[in-house]
DNA sequence: GCCGTGAACTGAACCGGTTCAGGAGGTGAG
DNA sequence: CTCACCTCCTGAACCGGTTCAGTTCACGGC
């Protein structure tokens, strides 16, 4: 090309290579009434001609304009995200969602909660982001009052319950949760014990009541629930301690996988056959599942597409639409290898 | 406060407060010289108290501003990377630096290198990032070509070979893998093979020749190397076929974790004892290494610590400081539980 | 008393878009 | 013929910063 510039091109360079102003550009670009469909063809060409991009932080400076970005931010400790693959699947299906339509995911992982409200706070003084996905609801989560108060748009994963009338977009847990005891009920087992995650969490405590409600109801003579921290480690060291105990539990249900592949280890390395003596099911059903040994019987839920989901709603919120509380697919008991009737004495 | 701003505070409302023009308040906002100690305080006292934080978009189109964030493509398919910690954990690392600084990082997932590319095109024309980071170099790679044309400022993970003179953080696998064959040779190991990523992955060239150099310098019968794909339904097939073998080997060296845990779970599915037939090491000790039974051998690297230093070596790039190829912390040889002698026959 | 100097500060341009008020010119109705 | 009205387009303001070229003023030296 003759003439190319070093810069990039701007607006004023297809005005000019037009012979027109910048307002009749930037009419033509948007596709808005005020350019004559002839006009609105010369300059998309000499747009496309000069390899014309909009320049990000020119649009969002103008009045009402968009930055094209959202944020969220992961709250667990660095160590325990590594090996967790919901996060991921999580992203990856938010990514595959916003990719298409140029927005960007700005992610950001932080120690605690004020680390991240302090995110959210510095997203929206400093105009980082259009909106964010707030994951990981809490009892008394006082997010919600934040993003309202900023104000940022905001979609929660989880609730409806403690969204505080945000839009989210919701799993029932309860019935999962229902579909799993009483699999393990008709299996023979009696005495199982949840490992769950920390009480803090919104999604603790519905699965919990869930897992004691569904036990009364299929009979269970013994049904508690063990706090752990979600990390491998925290789920070992609950199931050894449970495993230890005189009258020991014959089934055990986990509240994310990776804390069940750590009690699967905890089982081997205790000489209690699974599923002979112990059945295991896992909750949120990645590969890893598949991999160990024996295989994870667990409920299965389309990560990707909740992240996709919520990436859509977020979209629509951000562009000015109303949006609802949705719920998302429901989960799937898929069983695999580490549950069965108990062996014969 | 009395008359309080609906919207949020600009220099605009500073100078006003204070007395004084736009250009003194942003000189005693960024600590330029140009303003007196005493209007200094004052214009920042005020600014403290009306809350003001600097809006990203207008310093970032600001001549010669910076948008505050960089960027990062995983450029692996999104059902493969749920499970591997690698990234998560390199993830965490790169935030934990950033975020002291106030910048964001902004993910991409991608399904093939072309859309990779196109994000980094995107990124530059848009302005949305100061730089970023590449990681997984591949042979004859045309992403290092691609940045410097642009130019958007880069750091890559891998290299030196192949970074094409980018700084870059290294590691030497070689020497790594030279440690791993050593000790296995050492165990009476005489047939191993290793079971590697991608052909077209730079540090998969590496650590193969590495495996085959260490390997007649310790003696070995017999070390192929088998190439696979990093997920675990990959590693599960290579491991698979590789154990069908009439003179199967007595040792696999696995390229990260998620292949090793697959290839666990067939030598338990095959009845095949590890480590009493079978001594299996991974790369990339993540916490899965632990949690599983046997628990994996494993080259253990400080992903995470990795991460950090790429983000500031990235940071002092955008800054304008020359920034040159350093090499990463050395990876250590873990032993565990499915590393040891052949068992008796 | 005059001039040079440097510190302190102002006013305006600039970055690259969006949007609004208004003007030119053509057309149709009365 | 005149006027209203619509289409198409222009010019300028605006978003919120940064920076540069000047201006003012106090002070010191001779």
């Amino acid at each position: 090309m003759v003439g190319a510039l070093m810069r990039r091109p701007t607006i004023v360079d297809i005005a000019k290579a037009a012979g027109v102003s910048k307002g009749a550009v930037s009419y033509a670009l948007n596709g808005r009434p005020g350019v004559s469909d002839r006009t609105r063809e010369r300059i998309l060409t000499i747009a496309r001609d000069l390899g014309w991009v909009p320049n990000g932080p020119a649009r969002a400076l103008a009045p009402g304009g968009l930055v094209g970005a959202v944020g969220m931010v992961v709250d667990r400790p660095a160590s325990e995200l590594g090996a967790e693959p919901f996060f991921t699947r999580l992203v990856s299906g938010i990514e595959t969602e916003l990719s298409g339509s140029g927005v960007d995911l700005l992610l950001q992982v932080t120690a605690d909660v004020e680390a991240e409200a302090a995110a959210y706070r510095r997203w929206a003084a400093e105009r980082r982001v259009d909106g964010v996905v707030v994951v990981d609801l809490r009892e008394n989560d006082h997010r919600t009052d934040l993003v309202r108060e900023l104000p940022l748009p905001t979609v929660v994963l989880g609730g409806p319950e403690g969204a505080d009338g945000l839009p989210c977009l919701w799993a029932d847990d309860g019935a999962a949760m229902h579909e799993v005891v009483h699999y393990l009920a008709a299996l023979g087992h009696r005495n199982a014990v949840q490992v769950a995650g920390p009480e803090y969490f919104r999604h603790t405590g519905v699965r919990a009541a869930a897992f004691a409600e569904a036990a009364r109801d299929a009979g269970l003579k013994s049904a508690a629930t063990a706090h752990a921290d979600y990390t491998g480690d925290g789920g070992a060291r609950a199931t050894r301690r449970l495993l230890a105990h005189r009258d020991r539990p014959t089934a055990l249900v986990y509240d994310n996988d990776l804390m069940a592949v750590a009690g699967l280890g905890v089982a081997a390395e205790m000489g209690i056959s699974v599923p002979g003596e112990l059945s295991i099911v896992a909750w949120d059903d990645s590969v890893l599942c598949r991999l160990v040994r024996p295989s994870l019987t667990a409920v299965s839920r389309d990560v990707e597409g909740s992240g996709a989901q919520i990436a859509r709603m977020l979209t629509r919120l951000v562009a000015g639409e109303r949006v609802h509380a949705t719920e998302a697919t429901r989960g799937d008991l898929v069983p695999r290898d580490s549950t069965g009737p108990l062996a014969e004495d």
